[in-house]
DNA sequence: TATTTTCTGTTGCATTTGCAACACTTTTTG
DNA sequence: CAAAAAGTGTTGCAAATGCAACAGAAAATA
């Protein structure tokens, strides 16, 4: 992944293509005009987040270091507001897919690499999507977590996993109720199908 | 969509992207391999299935006109084979994704041509994977149908909405137990929030 | 370090869901 | 056109899930 070095070896002079710090706490963009905003995030973290009528808000999608995000990868949807927000400090290119995609009058060298850059990044985002739909696609708690797991320790070419976040945000990532996924990981625990060997490290047996 | 005057108007001489003719009911294409195969299909419909360990098949996923699909959008994962079935008669693009990006050294005017297509579509294919994870990320089957009716409803922009397959590939497309969604229908009707059309039109009333 | 906030772990209960089974209708296929 | 296959519609019941509520642990913050 060198997108890093070309967002430092920035000598594109026509701004159409900007880094933005954003401070803990802070709004990185919503979606809700219609233009075809793309951003990628370079460093800390940030969550998508849904305000529905009732002004409830539901954290839907997190992302971390060179994940992709903003309004041109979201269906128009009247219904409710979408929202990012750093929950760390955040380093953002934000650009409109426009202005970047190959037909670039302008021929300039540093829009072509970001273009072809941007085809990675976002082959990973779909990579990233369709574990997710994997993941949502089972219809239980007890499939959904032995799925998830399989997954990570696949990756990792290991049996003992470690969950990436904490177990309320892993509830919020298989769309589940918090409590009765707990009740679940013990029910696997005591079948023993996994064993904690700490807060987020888990040993599979199976 | 423009791909497809590109495809007509294929001079390119390497091979390296193919143009394949399927059958109703061969398989397009298995992800085994760890070659990072991508697939655009041109016509017809074609069907992600699943084979578990049981020899238990299932549909996760559906493509149309321009999806985008193959190995290189997947995460590896040895628990299951999936494989791409068509379930029309199928033409299908297949290349390797390091064939196609923009460093390709032969500076083909084609292979620029369709990386720049190939942006368009798995954009698009983002915005259809959001959509799903959306609707999936609902806890009950009530607000998955009113998810999907409101997104469709809002596409259309129309109060009356049509499904755009058959109520059984609804259920697995929402990932619910069909006989469960029939009912939920039912009680959605009965409670005056839609009106059915016809069998798969159905009128929103909220 | 003290205090606030977030996270973990647990339980009872009502509701939702999946499962199995069946009859009937519609569509596809030979 | 007849037979087979796929889809629709329905129901009882057991199992899974969400919800609410709470206490204690851990982490973040001032």
């Amino acid at each position: 992944m060198d997108i890093s070095s070309i967002i430092d070896n920035m000598t594109c002079n026509c701004n159409k293509v900007q880094k933005k710090v954003f401070p803990k706490g802070s709004t990185i963009t919503t979606y809700i005009e219609k233009r075809k905003q793309i951003c990628i995030l370079i460093s800390g973290k940030a969550d998508l987040i849904r305000y529905d009528l009732n002004g409830y808000q539901d954290t839907i999608d997190k992302f971390t270091k060179f994940d992709i995000f903003g309004e041109a990868l979201y269906p128009v949807n009247g219904n409710n507001e979408l929202s990012v927000q750093a929950t760390e400090n955040c380093e953002v290119l934000t650009f409109l897919y426009d202005d970047i995609s190959i037909k670039c009058k302008s021929n300039c060298k540093y829009h072509t690499e970001l273009a072809s850059n941007l085809l990675e990044l976002i082959m990973n985002n779909a990579i990233h999507q369709n574990t997710r739909i994997e993941v949502l696609s089972k219809r239980t708690i007890r499939e959904k977590l032995l799925t998830y797991f399989s997954i990570l320790s696949n990756k990792n070419y290991s049996k003992i996993i470690t969950i990436p976040f904490s177990l309320t945000s892993l509830a919020d990532y298989l769309s589940v109720d918090r409590s009765a996924m707990m009740r679940e990981i013990k029910v696997l625990i005591d079948e023993g199908f996994i064993v904690k060997e700490s807060k987020n490290k888990i040993k599979l047996l199976y």
